[in-house]
DNA sequence: TATGAATGAGGGTTCATTCAT
DNA sequence: TATGAATGAACCCTCATTCAT
């Protein structure tokens, strides 16, 4: 036994390891510019053994994808889970998005642009099961809003359009700080976000 | 004149339809998925017609891509002309967006990742000229934010990152509905943007 | 009859220019690289009423060569007429062949490389015809060779390889002229020539 | 070593079977007529691995015209080096090119045509590295013509014309040989070039 | 007659993918 | 297991040639 797991950790490793590559490539050229070549040897692997362990190029890239995106929705569902209250909710989940593309600035700018393409016509890039798992995610936001606006908490506004709203701020942020070098502390904190997006940007004329 | 403007205005047609099916084209597939004799196929030419037309095909893109952004950003700034508050300069902005991408949902999906893969290394798709315009279309509204917030209108938050907000909302919203078909209707109305954007998602508690 | 006939002569003064136009070009960048579009420009001409008067590039190539070709045969055996020696003969010989393509030099940039691709395989370029009238004319100076070594004026070598040396000393000059900017005055004088192919190079030792 | 050193050695011998089968093709159509796929096919390998070893078709030109031309000089200097007198040499420099292009007759088809585009306008097609080196070769043979002129044993004649002559007379004889098939024997002998050379083509009329 | 817009086959080059070692 | 040599389909682009005006 101790053999055979020491091949397949090894496998699991070099999986990683190259996914891991394939993440900066995609990141920097963008799928079609990307080439397998480039990132079997930023993996310090050669092309051959890269095809043995990836079907293809678009398989590694959906691969790649639905481990970041679930890695990255598990976490803010995670975090929702110790939320008790729907304003500590959303906080949450704007934390822990910020918080998962600090740490994964790269798949940032494979993700987002995804999502526009999602809508496109052609095949899609991705496996259903992906875009499911991708609904379901908005899903568990929306209800949150849902919630907040049944108890009076939030404003009376198609929950999805709130989800939105959210993600859009995040997006814009999150986006410029990638675009701009990604230097600890660029980013907008999430407080701000917050601010604009509980109490909107109107100074309080009443006071 | 009139057989050279005959000719020239063919001339003239010619590329705005190879324009528009490149739009077309690269929407769906971007930039390097697609190809030129796709895009002339679509514009019922042929590939060595588009050629006299234009010079490659990222010479098309980006004529394209300056066509359509500056169409969008003067746009705006001519609908910012035209009024005189703060406020009401916002609410124009955020209108002007929803109506040019609301024509122009195509050219959503190609001006959006660009601005993605703005930050990213490599040589830049496109010219600086472009860039600097489209950084002056962003001062522009920084300004706007600035004022409003001297005037005691807007809360105390740096005017880049308002900027920045009002993006993100809109594009959220844009995206979403382009991605979801683009109906007729299927957008947030802008009023309901600018609610969550000025007074955010809180309810008021106070009543 | 004159309308026709001016047509006709305005016609072949077409063919002209746009011979003289493929002459330039083709000396200039060899028969591939060089463009219809190229020599229509030159002679100031559409293409399309280029290719009314000439079938193909092709066929606009062998005209030019036989017109220049058989220019310069007649002009050699012109020549060679008004000689009744066989030593004149030669003398009149090289220098007309000087004489000649002084006045043409482009025309030697296209007529010697033919020469080399002469026995290459494929379809010969040229009409068998060309190829006979050019092995005539080299027919004809062999057969000044062979009445000159029958008459002891001449050392007895294949008169074939006799004519092989005349046209080596020769067109190595008119290359190196050519090539060298084809300035007046840069052609090694006929004299020098014809002192080395009638003497030799070796100093007279006796004297 | 031995596992590098036969891969090295392969991919030398598949670069060498490469270049030959691009002389072949070069010399029977010329640079532009000839293509790759020809090349490729001629040398039994796809057109991919042919760019994996050489970057572009005017890289693989450059490459085999260089090594023929750089052999080709050498082995000229090489028999030049092993005369004392200047005679012994001139006859030497004849004798090994006309050795060389007996075993090199497709080379001549390239070669030779390429001293003529030497002076033609437009980018060189070779690097001026090459250029310098041919032209070293022809001051080499100058020399030898001085040397004789300055020790009697040659005309009075510009050193440079007679490397010309000379330059002229072998390659008359070898593009006679090399357009006519071929064929052993057919060549004129190097012993008739010399006698042409030395002692010109009158007959000793002294006698 | 004369034009040049329009065509499309063909060539150079790249790169995902395979397979012998 | 791990390599990278080898393949060939597909793409961008050019240019000889045609044809409506």
């Amino acid at each position: 036994m101790s053999d055979l797991t020491r091949k397949e950790r090894e496998k699991a490793d070099h999986r990683r390891a190259i996914l891991e590559a394939a993440e900066a490539v995609f990141a920097q050229k963008g799928y079609h510019a990307a080439t397998v070549q480039e990132i079997a040897e930023r993996a310090e692997f050669s092309v051959g053994y890269l095809y043995s362990l990836f079907e293809h190029k678009m398989g590694l890239y959906v691969e790649l994808v639905e481990m970041r995106a679930s890695e990255f929705m598990a976490d803010v569902e995670e975090r929702l889970r110790h939320e008790k209250d729907c304003l500590g909710k959303v906080r949450a989940a704007i934390a822990a998005k910020v918080d998962f593309f600090t740490r994964h600035q790269q798949f940032f700018l494979i993700f987002s642009p995804l999502r526009a393409e999602d809508g496109a016509e052609g095949p899609p890039l991705l496996p259903e099961a992906t875009h499911r798992r991708y609904r379901e995610y908005i899903a568990g936001l929306s209800e949150v809003f849902e919630e907040g606006t049944r108890a009076g908490l939030f404003v009376h506004v198609d929950p999805q359009v709130l989800v939105l709203c959210m993600e859009g701020l995040t997006n814009a942020a999150i986006a410029h700080w990638v675009a701009s070098g990604g230097e600890a502390g660029g980013m907008p904190a999430p407080e701000v976000l917050e601010q604009v997006f509980f109490q909107g940007i109107l100074a309080d004329r009443g006071e």
